[in-house]
DNA sequence: CTGTTAGCGCCTTCAG
DNA sequence: CTGAAGGCGCTAACAG
């Protein structure tokens, strides 16, 4: 009892401990934080303000969100950390939010089990909405998400609107056409380094389907021992080059499925004496910054100016709709962007 | 009115839902949702749980936080993607949360405005803790954010504890071993690419501090045209790497603050006609994967076997105790890793 | 212009 | 073993 009087208070000020340090009601203090302050008098407005700095309010989230019903806070579920093109859609999606007075919370999925962990998060209603990147094939049943009020778009190839927008990237076509140019110079030999996901998808995989289609278009059988992974990773690019490299056929052209791993196999195949692109043509997928500044430039597949605003208004757009839009569905622009090292 | 009872419910299931379809009080909904089922019968527990299905019911965050006074989560605050060192410490944290029952929410901090936009929400309750990681140099005060009963852990060897533990690694001590490496093995003109950060610590950097220490222990004099950024990013290590090699007197080696620059460095290197390492030596920091693939292998300064886990117990030992621990600090083991390229 | 008050959904004593 | 009731901190009617 003593204690309560004595010690500093260990639990964080609410609006009424605002409101009696200020000398006005709880209702004025909600007010202004609120910025509702049309009808709250200049000078209460300041002593409320004082008061707020003076004890270090900050309006308790999960009473703000029981009571509005609303987070005000949007999720970005990405699938993994370390790919460049996702610190562009992090960018454009913390600017969207700021613009709406949104916060912005990360989870990472890279597997079936944070996959569940982030559904449990969602579905407690963490955020009120989410942008899937790069994550939604580990997810079940993104349509019942979507029902449980949660606003969604869902950056993927492969997964069909179900109460949510999905922005697709028309891979398949631009990979088919960067593949064309590979054959039509003549390369008879390509080989292709997939995402694991790419091996296991099969056909539903549009980078391995272009792959193999392009193949037949130019009257080429395929050979099983010039498909593998290696996309994953810088490191896994290299290994998986490097082998490729001691094949009694070697390649004449390598096709691999991310930017990063291209680099990396750029440099695996000068690590065996040869030239790029005289010997063996580089192509990747991503159009990462760093591709264009590397000697040879890598040719690639990819939007020309990656930007994800398109998809961040998506979101806020379904956020600030009074009834849910139907599910619409957007292609963002890929093609074909021819460099030095094919 | 009548909308309501012919449209599906546009709002999420709550407890009174779920005890109505189940036929019990909401405690007793409560109880079996929490676990706390030891004092309900077999076959109740099992009608609650087939309500719980079939309203696809999920306790409400805000509601619970609200009512628990803490939100069972717990915030990974980062400086920016793309790092892989930051993978193990996503994995040991989320591992660590999920023994704990746990939710873990990433906030990406590469900026002094993304720091302001974090500390609003952790200080409106959004986790009950936080791992600072890469990021606490964008915050003003972390010391304030702890006092406001925020479990807090930093990663990071130039902030003093205050209501929170910190975590550091000897960079300075093992940069300054693997440099005199460098020097004793006849090394005399060694460049610095540091990240802009660095730069602009000045004095108050491990790496910038190790390497001038390091020169000035073996006789050498600085020579500003040797010290730059080019750490941050593949690209940037590229193209300093290039411009120091075009120098009248070009470096015979480099310190480059980050493996994933100093692999750009020896591809550089090698692009302007030299070798690694007999023409030119490369250093890099961070022990990355990638670095003992190469040809030639990186030698590097770091983490043996890259390791979170002491760093995620740390959090969470606060979390669980009823007083707060007393502002711990532990120091993670950091060595030089001479492989190939020095 | 400001105060009073009724819940938002949940957990948890306290009775029964 | 189960039900009723209070209150966590906040916002938004509605009074005054």
């Amino acid at each position: 009892m003593l204690k309560r009087i004595i010690m500093p208070k260990k639990t964080r000020p609410t609006v009424r401990d605002v409101a009696a340090l200020a000398g006005v009601s709880v209702a004025t203090v909600s007010y202004v934080v609120n910025g509702r302050d049309d009808r709250i008098g200049a000078d209460t407005r300041e002593r409320v303000l004082a008061a707020v700095r003076d004890l270090g309010y900050a309006p308790n989230s999960s009473a703000r969100g029981l009571r509005k019903r609303r987070t005000e806070r949007v999720c970005l579920v990405i699938g993994s950390l370390g790919s460049p093109v996702q610190e562009q859609l992090v960018r454009d999606l913390h600017a969207a939010a700021d613009d709406d007075g949104y916060g912005v919370l990360t989870l990472i999925v890279d597997s079936p089990a944070h996959a569940a962990h982030a559904t449990r998060l969602l579905r407690q209603g963490v955020a009120d909405g989410a942008v899937f990147f790069d994550s939604a094939r580990h997810f079940g049943d993104l349509g019942e998400l979507a029902r449980g009020r949660l606003a969604m778009v869902v950056v993927d190839n492969s997964v069909t609107p179900d109460g949510f927008d999905v922005v697709r990237t028309p891979e398949y076509e631009a990979c088919g056409e960067a593949l064309d140019h590979l054959l039509a110079a003549g390369r008879r030999r390509v080989a292709f380094l997939g995402h694991r996901h790419d091996l296991e998808l099969g056909d539903r995989s549009a980078r391995l389907t272009a792959y193999r289609d392009a193949l037949r278009r130019h009257g080429l059988g395929a050979d099983g021992r010039l498909v593998g992974a290696g996309a994953d990773s810088r490191v896994e690019g290299y290994r998986a080059t490097t082998a490729l490299m001691g094949l009694p056929e070697p390649p004449d052209a390598l096709f691999v499925a991310s930017d990063r791993a291209a680099i990396s196999a750029i440099w695996a195949v000068r690590d065996t004496g040869r030239t790029v692109p005289a010997d063996v043509a580089v192509l990747g997928v991503g159009n990462l910054a760093e591709g264009s500044v590397i000697r040879p430039a890598l040719s690639t597949v990819g939007q020309r100016q990656v930007d994800f605003s398109r998809v961040a208004r998506l979101l806020f757009e379904r956020l600030a709709a009074a009834d849910p839009p139907g599910s619409r569905e957007i292609v963002l622009p890929w093609s074909f962007i021819p460099r030095e090292s094919t």
